[in-house]
RNA sequence: GGCCCUAUCGUCUAACGGUUAGGACGGAAGCUUCUCAAGCUUUAAAUCCGGGUUCGAUUCCCGGUAGGGUCACCA
């Protein structure tokens, strides 16, 4: 059976439901379906599952879609398909499995048809339970599949007994529908997560009751909280959208994404999407869960942005910040700023927390601040030799390179410490910050020689 | 609890049976134009346990232990 699907084109799919935002996890199995296609010539396919009527909602599906478009992993067919709108094709494959006695309507008593066991599910209660249901007629039988990461995987189906396969005619559930869509779209590869092995059999069962053919299986492993659980939307899983928000580049995102349980066996670490299509390998892919280290996404997000270059940098900054500076000013901040972030939502994180405060407003700090630690002279003096160093440089040229040639030579033969610190403290009221060349080209000439002075004055 | 899956530094991971067990993030230390940031250098840190197989096991097999997943008229 195998060889026969070998030979064909391979075609994967990416099916999520629209019950609640794209999360990451979910965002790494759409990649990797993506690349094995992309690698293999094949395609990739997007659907959306949307047969629970209740938990489905268009604003989660327009989330999804955009969400994935952001990331930029295109599917190839160009309708989207949804389940919704498929109800008389399952219906068909569902009399037709009812005629033929491998489905049968179940009239439900008190007692379920449930397989007994000391587990009692805590979710049995939601919903109303319908008094007759579409129930598949457990063949009882041994089912084993070859999964592309684990081998060879073992189930005995008859613990499953006769499970719900449809609501009614016109309302299938997931396992029916799964299996008519993945034949009908000519799914060759299944690449799903692991919490999906325990469906395999019986979507199996489903197969072999239609007569479909059956795909090729890989199962991914989690992606997983710090505690090494499942991440879930109500265990610190975080939707692509908010990763958007706070800015990060989306082929960051994917980058940090292929990493987490894969690699290619080199030591190499950042990819471009082409890259990632032409080396992806489900061989290489992990087979234990992988913890989500937000840090390490960070980092992979900082060598994006800095790929990308200050220029990229500016029209993230916002208008507070810009408002009244020259374009030579603002590029000098984008500079600035460009050392100090992982991702652009970082500037306005920092200048919430106040960091940027002198880039507002004239710095307010104790006159102490400006003696140096470590000074072996008084700061008065130096601050007016810089002043009037300053002064002399033409506004139009009041660059980090011209402003450090004109002030430089002066630091050193003073003591670095004892004539930068000050200057750096009357311009930033800070004990940290940028150095005073940037500072006062981000400040300009006039703000730059008003602090100064006001410093000077301060101790008189 | 049944069934299924998994097991290398704190985290992500490399090592087609033979390596001083490598890299990255994070940590620590140092260097670099005053502080910060960035950058560079150095450094600490791992093969879950027990049996086999083998001249030799991180690697293969078995058992244990631990962790995870799943047990819906959700997907």
């Amino acid at each position: 059976m195998n060889q026969e699907i070998e030979s064909k084109k391979i075609i994967t799919r990416f099916p999520p439901s629209p019950t609640g935002k794209l999360q990451l996890g979910n965002a790494r199995t759409a990649l990797f379906n993506y690349l094995f296609a992309k690698k293999n010539g094949g395609s990739f396919l997007f659907r959306l599952e949307d047969t629970d009527k209740e938990r489905s909602k268009k604003e989660y599906e327009t989330d999804v879609i955009e969400s994935l478009a952001w990331l930029g992993l295109r599917h190839d067919n160009r309708e989207i398909q949804k389940q919704s709108e498929r109800v008389e094709i399952y219906k068909a494959q569902l009399k037709r499995l009812v005629d033929q006695g491998l489905a049968y309507i179940s009239k439900e008593t008190e007692l379920s048809q449930e397989p007994a066991s000391g587990f009692q599910s805590p979710k049995k209660k939601d919903g109303e339970r319908r008094e007759e249901v579409i129930r598949f007629k457990n063949p009882n039988k041994v089912i084993t599949f070859t999964d592309l990461i684990r081998g060879e995987i073992t189930f005995d189906t008859t613990e499953l007994g006769d499970f719900v396969i449809a609501k009614s005619m016109d309302e299938p559930i997931y396992h029916l529908a799964v299996v008519i869509d993945d034949a009908e779209m000519d799914i060759t590869h299944v690449i799903r997560g692991e919490d999906g092995i325990s469906n395999t059999p019986r979507q199996i069962l489903i197969q072999e009751a239609l007569g479909f053919p059956r795909p090729l299986y890989a199962h991914l492993p989690l992606i997983l909280a710090p505690d090494r659980t499942k991440l879930s939307k109500r265990h610190g899983a975080i939707p692509v959208s908010e990763y958007r928000a706070q800015g990060y580049i989306p082929e960051a995102v994917l980058n940090y994404l292929a990493l987490l349980g894969w690699n290619p066996g080199t030591e190499q670490e950042l990819f471009s999407l082409e890259e990632l299509s032409r080396l992806f390998d489900l061989g290489k892919v992990q087979k234990g869960g992988a913890v989500f280290d937000e840090e390490k996404m960070r980092s992979v997000n900082k060598e994006y942005l800095k790929k990308a270059g200050a220029a990229s940098v500016i029209p993230h900054i916002p208008s507070e910040l810009t408002a009244g500076r020259s374009v030579s000013q603002v590029q000098a901040l984008a500079g600035m700023l460009l050392e100090r972030i992982s991702v652009y939502g970082d500037i306005k994180t920092e200048l919430t927390a106040g960091e940027y405060e002198y880039l507002l407003n004239d710095p307010i700090y104790a006159k102490e601040m400006l003696k140096w630690k470590k000074a072996k002279s008084e700061p008065k003096e130096h601050l007016e030799n810089v002043c009037s160093l300053v002064e002399k440089i033409s506004p139009d040229t009041f660059t980090v390179s011209d402003i450090k040639e004109a002030v430089f030579p002066y630091a050193e033969a003073k003591g670095k410490g004892d004539v930068l610190w000050p200057t750096r403290v009357a311009l930033s009221g800070k004990e940290q910050s940028p150095d005073p060349f940037t500072l006062s080209a981000l400040l300009g000439k006039e703000a730059t020689v008003k602090r100064l002075r006001t410093a000077i004055n301060m101790l008189e």
